[in-house]
DNA sequence: CTCGATGCAAAGGTTTTGCACCAGG
DNA sequence: CCTGGTGCAAAACCTTTGCATCGAG
């Protein structure tokens, strides 16, 4: 596991960016401007998989378009994603405990990730304008 | 709403697919074979547009890759995906109306969609070899 | 005849890959 | 040095789009 310029500006930007929703997109540009030099998105995506594979993160889909970025340790909810106005929620997985042992017991099936994001419509949308 | 070779070709694919997971490519090929001529694929994903639009049927995600297609009329249930060996199961929505419900009070927002499938784990892969 | 539907080709956006070179250990 | 990491370029993948033509009504 070599340290590289890449690799510390990646990692600087995961950590500065605690609770956002990083784009591979976003997550490069940011990059490139933290390490002050170029960067290819190859090695973005390269490095993300490799994070990945060592479990500090994980990537989520929030609906059509391109994954976002998580930490491990942040991803214990699930996100709800209004359908109209593409804002997300976050659910704390405790919540959905339940359900998803529910299920399992059913269909034997343990539904484990938050991977996908639930898609839905928010109160504010819900809501007729005034 | 012109009837032409091309969506009658789709619509009998369609209507003999009843319970499978069709890709737009899967409906291409088959379509193609069902009509004994060349269809495009850009006509394909325009007619899976047009009856999307007529609420006529769903395009779901079970993971990454290619969605799928699915009449309206079957809608009625969540897709719970194994992200092992990647069969899917399906689970009636009302099975989870009341945790839908449960989220929309607290969170204030509706889950409407099944949109997104839920990933886990099936029974079969859960179990350790024998 | 008219406009909606089609084929063709090309682009779009996101992610992956092959390959030669560079640099961290 | 030596292998893993990188840049570059190109492809893969799924889907969308522009445009001229065709054909259902």
């Amino acid at each position: 596991m070599r340290i590289t310029a890449a690799r510390r500006a990646i990692c600087r930007v995961l950590a500065d960016s605690h609770e956002e929703h990083l784009t591979a997109n976003d997550l490069h540009a940011q990059a490139v401007e933290e390490a002050g030099q170029d960067i290819d998105q190859s090695t973005v995506y390269r490095t993300l998989d490799v994070f990945e594979k060592l479990g500090w993160l994980h990537h989520v889909h929030l609906g059509h378009g391109p994954g976002i970025v998580h930490f491990s340790d942040e991803a214990d909810h699930h996100h709800l994603v209004c359908e109209q106005c593409g804002r997300s929620v976050d659910v704390p997985l405790a919540e959905l405990d339940e359900v998803f042992a529910g299920i399992a017991q059913q269909y034997g099936f343990a539904p484990t990730s938050v991977h996908f994001a639930l898609v839905g419509t928010c109160e504010r949308c819900a809501r007729p304008l005034p």
